[in-house]
DNA sequence: AATGAATGAGACTTCATTCAT
DNA sequence: TATGAATGAAGTCTCATTCAT
């Protein structure tokens, strides 16, 4: 039950944002009155941190494990490849409504995982600065701002797939060439 | 008066998100109460629409301006550094808190002004062709895709910089270099 | 068990007011669930009535007894005093807190012991009346106004008590003292 | 109008209870919705806090005034008998309502008045030093206990004198007679 | 005997909005 | 133009109570 209701959180917020996720709304979803919620959470904000906590935590374990799991003498495009892949399937995957749910939450609460999301950008941090050590990535980024500007973009994805039909994997493998080699034509 | 209440109202969005943008909050920004502002507009939607409007037609005008005032000759890579630095300059410019606030409406608002930011996104989606045509450009790009990777990676700039203190120019700077050359180590 | 419950409803009570005398409250001091007290009683009033009534009905046995166990020639000065004693220590007494409660309880519910207290008052009425009779006891008292009075100064001494540390014995010399003989110097 | 409400509030607190004492009955009181109230005070708390204020601080100053309002050469009898005779009129007279509230709260919010029934009490304590200094009371008295044991009776007094319809007068009379002379036949 | 789960009523509170002045 | 005062809808939350297990 705890879960289907962090689901039915998330769903509204994804489709309506997050004012329209009342507790009325939620309980609804899940065939309750809303004072019934209380049974299992304390919150409202109980809820939306859990879900939070669960997205980041779950995009963060996915893609640390693809990063593990590849062979010592990966590529570095390879890695970035894998980690691209997992990051956007995440975002987009069926029932990974938690990762769209950031986006809508009012400042007061996102402050609340920052901590977290600083923990995942660590992650690409590590990935890109492997990189540039093995001389396969070029040396002179700033990573400070090259992991959140291309995560950056990489998160607005979903939004405008819709809209363009693309798949997930395409938006994956246009986001890896144009991060590696860029789109100004070979000089 | 009707600007400083857009302004207040945009503010108070920006700094303290969507759902603190309380009618009184508004009023009392700009010393007044909070049925004072009926006189100057009809609701709360149409200040927050107008905000909106004014953000996006703002920086729409801005880009083009800049675009069409370049010489005939200019390569596509200086077309994309002037537009580029325009709209992180606008994004991060002391009183054009306006652009900011899209990303904290709820989804309901925000379809609203669809159209307008599809005819922005057709101003870039332009401006890439315009690359791939004269052969400055890559021409195996989904245009569909890259633009709105390209804007969502610029947009989500700001939020990264307060914390690593770049400027607007460095952004500007790594975001073109970026695209146009990858990361990749030349070849 | 249903002593045990009755236990802990008026020790919360006592504590923390009625308000804070939850049926999930009072089920956790007795490590149930609030749903199990219902096996035990029908309803929240049934246990408030209760512990009333189980209050009085205590007091006034207690001091009943006091007073018939007396010698029949005992003084009224002794009567009083040792009527006052037992009325003071269960006040304070470690597991009397029944009789803290009724002051915390709201009207609608006092209403319901009315009876029983009147029943109480009327003891001491006769208590009263006797040493009138004897002429141990001035004869110009209205009864009617100074049962309650002497009995409500005696009630609210608990409250102070706890700040001033006077035991229960102290307080009964005091008051006894104080009735009989008057604080104006002897004249 | 702020007025009003606070004499709504008390009216029912004396009469219902604190329980019954909710903003929808308070602006029913008043012919208002209960979201109305929240235009003339900050919250319920601030309501009731203001009623226990007002109606420690106006019996202080009454009973404090009337004191001060005494010839110098004035004897301690007629000091107590003034006192008593505006603390007791003060807590029956019609619009006093005040007064009767703080008995009925629950121990959360009496705390808070705390301090100021402490400055209440002093004054007692301070006129009966007086007494005992100038040789007029009996200087065995332990006024920590003493004040609190009389203040205690005066204030059951207005819940009696319902039923036996007794004037405040009267009781002021019974109070202060039975204080300094006792009830005991001259010896 | 006891509990997990749910409910419905109702509590306090906030807010966009209205309207007479 | 602006405000004081009010409203109605809705929000989060608490609580006594019920009932199948």
């Amino acid at each position: 039950m705890r879960d289907e209701i962090l689901d039915a959180a998330a769903e509204i917020i994804v489709r309506e944002g997050y004012d329209a996720c009342t507790m009325r709304a939620v309980a609804a979803l899940v065939d309750m009155k809303a004072g019934s919620l209380y049974y299992h959470f304390r919150s409202k904000d109980e809820i939306v941190e859990e879900i939070l906590n669960q997205g980041i935590e779950t995009l963060y374990a996915r893609v640390a494990e693809t990063i593990r799991g590849l062979p010592q003498e990966a590529r570095f495009a390879d890695r970035l490849s894998a980690a691209v892949s997992v990051h956007v399937s995440s975002l987009v995957g069926k029932d990974q409504t938690y990762m769209h749910v950031y986006e809508h939450l009012p400042p007061i609460i996102k402050r609340r995982s920052r901590k977290m999301r600083e923990k995942y950008a660590q992650l690409w941090h590590d990935l890109f600065a492997g990189g540039i050590a093995s001389g396969e990535a070029a040396n002179d980024q700033d990573l400070q701002l090259l992991v959140p500007y291309f995560l950056g973009g990489l998160n607005r994805v979903p939004e405008w797939m819709r809209a363009s039909g693309a798949s997930s994997e395409q938006v994956a493998k246009l986001a890896v060439a144009t991060l590696l080699d860029g789109i100004g034509a070979r000089r």
